[in-house]
DNA sequence: TCCAAACCCTTGGATGTCCTAGTATATTGC
DNA sequence: GCAATATACTAGGACATCCAAGGGTTTGGA
């Protein structure tokens, strides 16, 4: 977007919540809002390495999500708890989805309110090479040293379970 | 958005990529992962605190960012900079903070490209107020033992250091 | 049995982000 | 001094997210 600032913007707001007198809470503030920024970027790349694909990170994670089901077909319910967003982000999804042949919806068997989502042999393609461009262009480069990646899956493990994400 | 999942999604996502033999890169997907879960949910936090003083994230950070300049105004660019944002977004944001009050806008002195934002008094006041409720609510709250705040730091702001975002 | 409550998905609306392009003003170079 | 380039902001469009509300299906208690 532009060239590099000359001074960490997060760390000065850090000193101007301390200068006013919000010391016990500076530290969690700049935790948060560097958690906000490197999510800014790590979307980008991503974004960035699923383009030629056609895909956004949003419907990319549904395509992953569904390569990893055995049968390759969820519920929309289903997927919405797992990929954790709202219904209608789901919705939104799929129909792209659907419009470009990589998925499909059917009639749940049993269920008449609930919708499959199902993968065709073309979503099924694209997932796998999209997963390798992402693995060998994001995941592979993402510039966090080994030990910090343990330390980020740790403590934002906890924070997710303590927000209510899962139980286990 | 629901109940809390029997078993965190990220670490079954993990064990899927190892299983398909991308365990070089499992972790980092894990972590990223986790980063823009993280920040959804605190994002979802922040917007509920603010909610109250009829404000969304963006436009709040554009209130605070004036409200710690010396004059309380900035040139539009160099909001969008020290935010790190498109400046459409913050051409956005100035228009529905001007709506309100909260902030109005002035002709640079003598660049006539350059568009001042100034804060307002309601804006100066609001900025205060909804600081001291995000500082109760959500900083203070934010979940991440002191320790583990301190890792963010670091690992964050290695990380966007490396992404360009400052040289210092 | 049967109707109310619960559940599933979709539509429509509000926001925010980015990109591309267009207009206006400054700066630079010949 | 004037044309070419660079910079600043805005308009329009594509996407994603959430919330609120509506219509269809199931479930469960009276």
């Amino acid at each position: 977007m532009g060239a590099p600032l000359p001074r960490d913007p997060i760390a000065d707001a850090q000193r101007n919540w301390e200068r006013h007198g919000w010391a016990d809470v500076a530290a969690p503030m700049a935790a948060i809002t560097a958690v906000m920024r490197t999510q800014q970027i790590l979307l980008a790349r991503i974004e960035t390495a699923l383009k030629p694909f056609g895909l956004t990170f949003a419907r990319y994670e549904l395509l992953a999500l569904l390569s990893f089901a055995r049968s390759g077909a969820l519920p929309m319910n289903k997927a919405s708890a797992l990929l954790q967003v709202h219904p209608t982000s789901v919705t939104n999804a799929v129909d792209r989805l659907q419009e470009a042949g990589l998925v499909i919806r059917s009639p749940h068997p049993t269920d008449g309110r609930t919708t499959l989502i199902e993968l065709t042999s073309e979503g099924r393609t694209l997932a796998k090479r999209s997963t390798a461009v992402l693995n060998a262009e994001v995941f592979g480069q993402s510039g966090f040293e080994a030990p910090d990646v343990d330390q980020l899956i740790r403590i934002l493990g906890n924070f997710r379970r303590n927000a209510g994400d899962f139980s286990g």
